[in-house]
DNA sequence: TCTCACACCTTTGAAGTGG
DNA sequence: CCACTTCAAAGGTGTGAGA
């Protein structure tokens, strides 16, 4: 990867929001749902920024990759390997909105992905960026999953420095076309406010119709 | 309120050139003068004063956004 | 395993009201 | 101009049925 670097000196540090919360579900290993029509995921993957230039530009970026090349199944409330895994797609890069932001930006507003989206839908592809792929990221259903953070510093539209990329353990998940574990079930409806209805306590009104 | 006077409020809602073309012109200046103003609402096809409480909505919302910085633990 | 319609929520943002 | 509020529309949740 070429790059002309600018001579700015600076020490990019990222560091993961509401690390709490993602520890919980890793616990328990993390649950994404994928649908035909993509879906968010919950937790927002959110960092802050630390050792940028204020007055550099930076692109941040965030992708998802697979794990390993397996096929895992729950069982006996359990994940566990059953098999090799199916052949992945290409990963699209997501460049936060915000891109091409002063590293003063970054580090005083973080960054917040939380618009992003994953499917199973293979057949609606967004085209391409460049040589990689958009639109929503592409998953296998009972696979596990990586996301990672990219930082770069731009200059006059050139990459001005090398990518620094950060991965955080406790965002890795397995995506899935259903809950499996019913823990991670219900700490995304504690925590999930579009999910406040299914919320037994306090103002919730679970109901089952029969 | 006495009456029956039952107001259907209905959304509007601007298209995405000319919400684009808004946030464009807010990036560059937070405050329009009236000659802007009426220039840009009319080649965006809105009334000046959707115009003028747009950008008075968007100043109220970057304030918003920018002054809650502390949150979180 | 996967998909889909619900019910039930939130978020969004132009327009309203008062200062 | 600002501070707020109002309140539909848009749209994100998990559910549970039926493939």
């Amino acid at each position: 990867i070429q790059f002309e670097d600018d001579g700015v000196n600076d020490k990019p540090v990222a560091e993961l929001d509401e690390k709490h919360l993602w520890d919980r579900f890793s616990e328990c290993v993390n649950e994404m749902i994928i649908t035909k029509s993509g879906r968010r995921m919950f937790p927002a993957f959110k960092v802050k920024f630390k050792g940028l230039d204020k007055q550099s530009k930076y692109l941040i970026a965030l992708d998802i990759i697979p794990v390993d090349a397996n096929r895992y199944k729950f069982h006996n409330s359990k994940w566990m390997v059953a098999g090799t895994g199916d052949p992945e797609m290409p990963k699209p890069i997501n460049v936060h909105p915000e891109s091409l932001a002063t590293g003063d930006h970054w580090m005083t507003k973080g960054a917040n992905f939380h618009k992003i989206k994953v499917t199973n839908n293979i057949t609606d592809r967004h085209g391409y960026v460049s040589m990689f792929p958009k639109g929503p990221t592409i998953l296998n259903s009972m696979h596990k999953y990586q996301p990672r953070l990219h930082i770069v510093r731009v200059k006059d539209g050139k990459l001005a420095s090398a990518f620094t990329t950060f991965i955080f353990p406790q965002t890795e998940f397995i995506a899935v076309t259903a809950y499996q574990n019913e823990k991670v079930t219900q700490l995304k409806i504690d925590n999930n406010p579009f999910a406040k209805g299914f919320r037994d306590t306090g103002a919730g009104k679970r109901e089952k119709k029969r | 309120h006495g009456g029956m006077a039952r107001k259907k409020k209905t959304r509007t809602v601007f298209n995405r050139h000319q919400v684009s073309q808004l946030e464009m012109t807010f990036e560059h200046k937070r405050y329009l003068s009236p000659p802007e103003r009426s220039q840009l609402a009319q080649s965006l096809k809105l009334t000046e004063t959707q115009v003028k409480i747009w950008f008075q909505n968007r100043r109220n919302k970057f304030k918003r956004q920018t002054g809650c910085e502390g949150e979180q633990l």
